[in-house]
This record gives C-alpha cells, structure tokens and sequence, in this order.
DNA sequence: AAGTTATTTGACTATTTTTGTCAAAACAAA
DNA sequence: TTTGTTTTGACAAAAATAGTCAAATAACTT
C-alpha cells in the first residue's frame, strides 16, 4: 500500500543513489525527484516507468501505487470518498463486460 | 450508478427545460450542458452544485456521481484499475483514520 | 417538404493547472 | 567551517481544461 514516492525513495536509497545520480540518469530534474519522494508533485506515467526499469521495480506495483495515489488526490477532503469508490468501482466493471465505447 | 451527465439529462427532462433554458438559470453556456450530459466534458464541483440545488437532486447522490466520474475517467483503459481502486480505498481508509496532515 | 426550434459540433480564445528549470536556502556529515 | 545532499520557492514553459459563439445537424410541427 505504498505511495508512488515511498517505493522509489526506498530504491533509490537501497541502491545508494544521490537524487543527483539519479536525476543525471532519469534525466528528470532533481528536485523534481525529491519532490516525486515526498508526494509534492505527482510523476507522469512516462517518468513512472522511467523510474520501473531503473530500479527494476515491478511495473505493475508502481503503477498501482501511481494510479491510486491519482485517485486519492481526486478524493481526499471529500467526506463521500468511500461511496465514490464504491460507485466508481461499479462503473468500472460495467464498462469492462461492455466493451468498448467510440 | 449513474453519471452525472445521466442525471442531469433525465433531471432536465422530467422537468421540461431545454437546455437554453437551464443555461439561462445557471449561467452556464448551453453547449458546455449538452457536453455534461453526454459525458463529453466535466463540470467544476461549483456547477455540480447548481445543478443540485436548481434540480432539487440531492447533494451527496449527485456528488458521488460527479466524483466517480472523476475517478473512471482516471482509470479508464488502464488495466490495473481494480487493483488500483482496493489500494486507493486503503489509502483512504488510512488517511481517515490518521487525521490531519499539515 | 418547409419552416421552426432544439441540440450538437467544432473552431477559437481565455484561464487554470501542471510541468520544468534554476539557484539559493536548509540540512547533514565530516 | 567546509563539502556535499536535499529541499524550497520563484519563475517560465507547456499542457490541459474551461468558456464563447456561430454554424451544422437533428427533431418537431404544420
């Protein structure tokens, strides 16, 4: 259940990078990364996968901590959160077992 | 489990406005509306509001609405979506219940 | 079918939000 | 203090979103 900025602080230092090592190779400024770390600034799915094969973190856990802290930021401060979730979440599967809409 | 835009439409329907008409009162342009209620555009949550209060709809149905909307549109064509939703709820659940964070 | 009215479309502008850049401030280690 | 790292914040650039309007299309009515 972590955030996108948690999973790459925690690579990034159990590799032993500098964000300026890390910055140079991504070629993503580095404050930017140190702002990605702290959940200042929300990544693009391109610098997320940046991030995947860096590190090698599996893209489907990145991209599910990317994608849910999206949605969290859609929901926080909002009191009816959870019942949005649950709303979305059906109207998610409705537009799967119905294909496609064009 | 309705759209937003679907509940406006059907609102604006059963009451016998045109869309000019509900324009007028809630001065919002009357194509921005027919883009609402076709799902083509999202309104602020200040319009969402309007809408409530001039349709008589209740608040927190036509918020749900309007914030699971959000949060498809997130999520559509992205495989991980379910995935994505249970850790989004739990990131919820746990910002709920840890209060404040400034 | 023609005329009238309602809705939708699309091009355009304006505004807001997000993103990137950079240097300086703050922090940490020695 | 000196050196090196991270964070902050001001600013510019770019992208996404919102609003305006007129013309095209669609839906009624006669």
């Amino acid at each position: 259940m972590e955030s996108f900025g948690e999973i790459i602080k925690k690579a990034r230092e159990e590799n032993n990078y500098f964000l300026r090592q890390v910055a140079a190779e991504l070629d993503i400024d580095q404050a930017i990364i140190s702002k990605f770390e702290r959940g200042e600034r929300k990544p693009t799915k391109k610098q997320v996968l940046k991030f995947a094969s860096f590190f090698k973190i599996d893209k489907d856990k990145i991209l599910v901590a990317w994608l849910s802290d999206k949605v969290v930021y859609d929901l926080e401060n909002e009191t009816l959160a959870e019942q949005a979730l649950k709303v979305a979440a059906k109207k998610i599967q409705y537009l799967k077992s119905h294909p496609i809409k064009n």
